[in-house]
DNA sequence: CGACAACCGTAACTGTGGTTACGGATAAGT
DNA sequence: ACTTATCCGTAACCACAGTTACGGTTGTCG
């Protein structure tokens, strides 16, 4: 099979497993069942997983990639709109569909093998870019100095807070595009009232 | 059987069945195990809980009276100090491996009944007693005017952050209780800069 | 065209867990 | 003391999921 082919072949073994497991859960999610959703057969899936927490890792890494794509935000636009744009394409993305589902088989998962790749594919992944984006509203006046991962971490705690346990524990269904907006807006606002630029006229005006 | 001598029964097997819970996740958690670990018979499991679900429900709600155990904060203390007690205290809980477990075990149910029960029975109880304190620290003083709500919502978000789902997914370790401490009180440091009073005498003096 | 590797479909093997069933022991109530 | 309800211990039933195995088919390459 030509690697394209292949390519696209696990794309859409992959993609049905993620639709298995965004509905049916990590228990509900069997190799049998995504080699008859993919149309594949079980030889293949072992053939190219090994098992199944190396189907449930290769959507880990799927995920990853995709995450990488979602944190590529314009270069030169401003740092203010940048971080809110951020933090609403980054909430949209932990609140859905595909994140929970992962964050759910991590949890079933005793051994904490998954959650520390999904860890190391996804929160570590994120960090470093959004202290970078801190570090240029820093140097743009937005919010004053301060350590940038320090800065980091009050705003992605303020952005998702517990939302992504309640989604994944069941108890929130998948929020909006509209609340998700004024989460990101209130995020930011929060910060630069956390974190207030020396000068204040690059700051919002008074209503 | 007496009644206390079953609620004494009751309480074995629920700890037994916590004990299975924590360190072999809610996929290892099997009836069969619980019976042998309580010595108890699988006929009384059945008789008293119905299904396994049932055995999840009413360790649940035991949760959430322990819960409100530990939001019990003294009536009069400074509203500062409180709410770094009921942080710590919180997060104590919320990070342990009974709150884990119960998180798990919501996690890996596809139909959600568990999770919405564990909201029910531990956010929705702990919001209205953090507006309350929040009530107590703008008429203190400690913090500025405005919606209780809001400011219970934004301190626990600073509080919890990401923590719980890391700890759910087994991404992170049981932090010790220097790392919570230190966190309660920079959530509420954080919160006393979003919200600050009015007049500055009651808040902390620089350095 | 022929050989070969990969893939599909299906089934079998194996272990496990939820649930039910049953005989023997124990405590409660009359 | 007798009856009855409850509980323990164990085992059996049933379904299902992870994994392996195998014959038939398709696509690739010499």
């Amino acid at each position: 099979m030509k690697t394209d082919a292949r390519n696209a072949r696990a794309a859409q073994i992959e993609a049905a497993a993620y639709a298995l497991l965004a509905d049916k859960g990590y228990a509900g999610l069997s190799m049998n069942g995504v080699a008859k959703a993919a149309k594949a057969s079980m030889e293949t899936l072992y053939r190219w997983y090994g098992d199944k927490t190396g189907l449930i890792r290769a959507l880990i890494a799927g995920n990853t990639a995709s995450l990488e794509d979602t944190l590529e935000v314009a270069e030169d636009a401003d740092a203010g709109d940048a971080l809110d744009q951020a933090g609403a394409r980054l909430l949209t993305m932990l609140l859905g569909p595909a994140a929970v589902a992962l964050n759910r088989a991590a949890a079933a998962d005793a051994s904490g093998d998954l959650g520390r790749l999904l860890a190391e594919g996804g929160r570590e992944v994120v960090a470093p870019r959004i202290a970078a984006l801190m570090g240029r509203a820093q140097a743009q006046g937005v919010l004053g100095p301060a350590p940038e991962a320090e800065q980091a971490e009050a705003w992605f705690a303020l952005l998702i807070g517990d939302l992504q346990l309640r989604r994944v524990t069941g108890a929130l269904p998948q929020p909006g595009a509209a609340f998700i907006e004024a989460r990101s807006t209130q995020a930011l606002a929060r910060l630069t009232r956390l974190f207030p630029p020396a000068r204040l006229d690059s700051g919002a005006p008074m209503a």
